[in-house]
DNA sequence: AGGCATAGCGGAGGGCCCTCCGTTTCATTC
DNA sequence: GAATGAAACGGAGGGCCCTCCGCTATGCCT
């Protein structure tokens, strides 16, 4: 799409960057967990060149993801546009916990993203859809007024990190209940 | 107190297990991240004693902070004896988010012990204590009925991680409010 | 085409985690 | 006071993470 930081210039460069791309989309497909140094190695790069490219982990999950977080995002409008406010939120957050349950590893990353800093490039975003979710909410009175996005970002990392297996699912659905209860207002 | 497993016999065994510990409350003591081999070197025995007597990190903190966590769940009951349920509920959440702020460390294994199985020796009497404070709120008809103790503790885990520095405090608070307002029914 | 500055490479190195197993030390028994 | 079996020890070893820096290849410029 569009070549992500500024000018990777060089042929070599670029052609490493897709290659551990390539790789790494298949080695953390499953539980998330492979080691970078593996990653490496069988990208036929040395493990200087994947930290060069993907300073952290998570900057190399954020980047395999970054479409389907898009995908995410751009689903905010489109069910607010469908349903009211509150319904809106609701199978929005169903989506994110669903997709986290999927893709395991990206809970890790907003986690820390949500608490220290991570790259304002993919959180900003994020962020911004769930203050638009909720904006609409408190505009139509059903949703408190003057929620903060990040204090709802760090509600659902719980989602994130329930294992799907197990009664997890059930679970995770009684979470995202109490979690959107508490952002509704008091009368309906 | 009660010797912890079964009989640990031997001298030289509860010896080490002592200044482990005690070179651990130390080492430790500060935010909460300092490396098993260096605490084992301390401790001047080697790092497979460690690990023998604390098979995982989890286990060191958790015998570390035993005494502090039952003082929170001995709270419970005198809560509930001076408030209205909910009051109640709602001041245990803040001590427990309080002490998860000040020793950083409980945070991990709370986590833990939360989703896969930790160890019910510790995570079972946390639950027990609130699933105590949901049914008083049940009872008087402020919470809603049949809430899943583990469930609250997945959300209470949210407020451990919570950096107090930088409006971390702040945020805390707020996200202990919409934790309680999701527990509670609709009509106050 | 040939030179050259430099972006980019790669792996050694230091630190940590945790396991495994040969060796030591204790407590008991004779 | 040995002898002895088992409990406990301890550290080497394998794996991972991440950093640092001398070396290489690339792409521009002449």
């Amino acid at each position: 799409m569009n070549p992500p930081p500024a000018k990777p210039t060089r042929r070599d460069a670029l052609g490493n960057r897709e290659r551990i791309l390539t790789v790494a989309r298949v080695a953390l497909s499953g539980s998330g967990s492979a080691s970078l140094t593996a990653i490496a190695k069988q990208a036929g790069v040395g493990i200087g060149t994947l930290y060069r490219h993907f300073p952290t982990r998570e900057a190399l999950v954020m980047e395999l993801y970054r479409h389907d977080i898009q995908g995410l995002i751009d689903r905010v409008p489109v069910l607010l546009g469908e349903n009211p406010p509150l319904t809106a939120l609701r199978l929005w957050f169903e989506e994110v916990a669903h997709y986290g349950r999927l893709k395991f590893g990206v809970a890790e990353v907003i986690h820390a993203a949500a608490n220290g800093g991570l790259d304002d490039e993919y959180y900003g975003p994020f962020v911004a859809a769930i203050a638009r979710l909720l904006e609409a909410g408190a505009d139509d009175g059903t949703l408190k007024p003057g929620l903060d996005p990040e204090d709802v970002l760090l509600q659902l990392g719980v989602l994130w990190r329930i294992e799907p297996a197990r009664g997890g699912a059930a679970r995770a659905a009684r979470i995202l209940t109490l979690i959107v209860d508490g952002l509704r207002t008091r009368q309906s």
